[in-house]
DNA sequence: GCAAGATACGAGTGATCGCTCGCATTAGTC
DNA sequence: GACTAATGCGAGCGATCACTCGTATCTTGC
């Protein structure tokens, strides 16, 4: 169980490593995890299989990388919406602009990332590794929902955040996949439908 | 091309036919469609990988009768439920549970279909057999969604009828993944979030 | 009861794919 | 410039898997 010697990476590996996961990322939108040969994903970055080898100990290394990479992004995206904005006091319509835009944004511009999440064709293991980013949403999003509507339980705000989490990333591939005008009206709705659903809490500060 | 010549099946072969779909069903449903093997699909339904091959021209062949097995059930559930209906006129908490209710009954009693729905490891020739359902309930809701709000174009109703869709359907993991208790809780979020989206449009009949 | 065909078997075949290995080339360090 | 390590190559190995084939056993129709 050796570690596997560190290797002092190069700027040029570093620059292949990159060409890597964006070779990985459209492969696996195409044609999804299993059918996205490593050979394949060789080819697109313009390297040999071999040198693909050289950054990645095996295939499933590569969706881990390329899964952190994506989970990051998310959350960086998600957490800069929350920086610092009073969520318990402002109007419900702005909190939602302010939760739902950069991540309706980050996945307009990076289309492959719902294709790994979501997706059951890969390793259980890897699949794990999208587990912390969605609950760390969904903690966020309870937290919100508990500092805005104080009446509910624990488990009814983790619930009602659920549902709120469930339906974002429903609308996203339709989202993502509209043409910009269709793409607008969508996340219209989209937010129309989580502030018809989350008012009702609110007002029930009886 | 030839047709490669009926076979008449013998009431051994159906009940082969149909252990065969259950065998499938059940490891798609724990591994996904490219890791189910076939001689482990043969070996679950007890009978060898030669006799497999009786009933199923190929792999892919297995996943379409499965998806037509399911959508079937999926349409009739769905069809039941408006069969005579003043869908127009029904108060919506009504509709929405006569929409909803027969969908959550057979998700949560074939709990593998979600796990072919949606999945986009699977070929896509394959992907497109459950298209039609798809296309076939949103339809329906639309139509409902029509008669109910007349004051939409035609695109403002389809987009809500996507929307809803949409909804039901990210619901619908959750749902049948959790006790019966949580079930319910959830079952009552979700026809919640459904009437709060469509409720505004139904008053605005200015 | 007998032929025809449906069902059953399971070792084996051909193709695919993740990954390795031996070796060549390039970049970094002194 | 010389030494070391990183990067690069691509043919091919080993394992896996969808599927076949030769053969044996049941079921059905007459």
């Amino acid at each position: 169980m050796a570690e596997p010697r560190p290797v002092r990476r190069q700027a040029r590996g570093e620059r292949r490593i990159a060409e890597i996961l964006d070779a990985a990322l459209s492969l696996f939108a195409e044609v999804g995890y299993e059918a996205a040969t490593t050979n394949a994903i060789a080819a697109r970055a313009g390297i040999s299989p071999g040198s693909l080898y050289q950054f990645f100990r095996n295939k499933e290394a590569i969706a881990q990388a390329l899964s952190a990479r994506l989970v990051e992004g998310t959350r960086d995206a998600h957490a800069a919406a929350f920086a610092d904005r009073p969520v318990a006091t402002l109007p419900l319509d702005e909190l939602v602009d302010l939760m739902l835009d950069p991540l309706i944004e980050f996945n307009v511009s990076n289309p492959g990332a719902k294709s790994l999440f979501g997706n059951t064709d890969m390793p259980a293991q890897l699949a794990a590794a999208t587990r912390p980013l969605h609950e760390a949403v969904t903690r966020r999003v309870t937290a919100v929902v508990t500092a805005r509507a104080p009446h509910l339980s624990a488990v009814e705000a983790a619930r009602t955040a659920t549902v709120v989490v469930q339906i974002v990333k429903a609308m996203m591939p339709p989202i993502v996949a509209a043409e910009t005008e269709e793409r607008a009206a969508l996340v219209t709705e989209l937010k129309r439908a989580i502030r018809g659903y989350l008012a009702p809490l609110e007002d029930a500060t009886t």
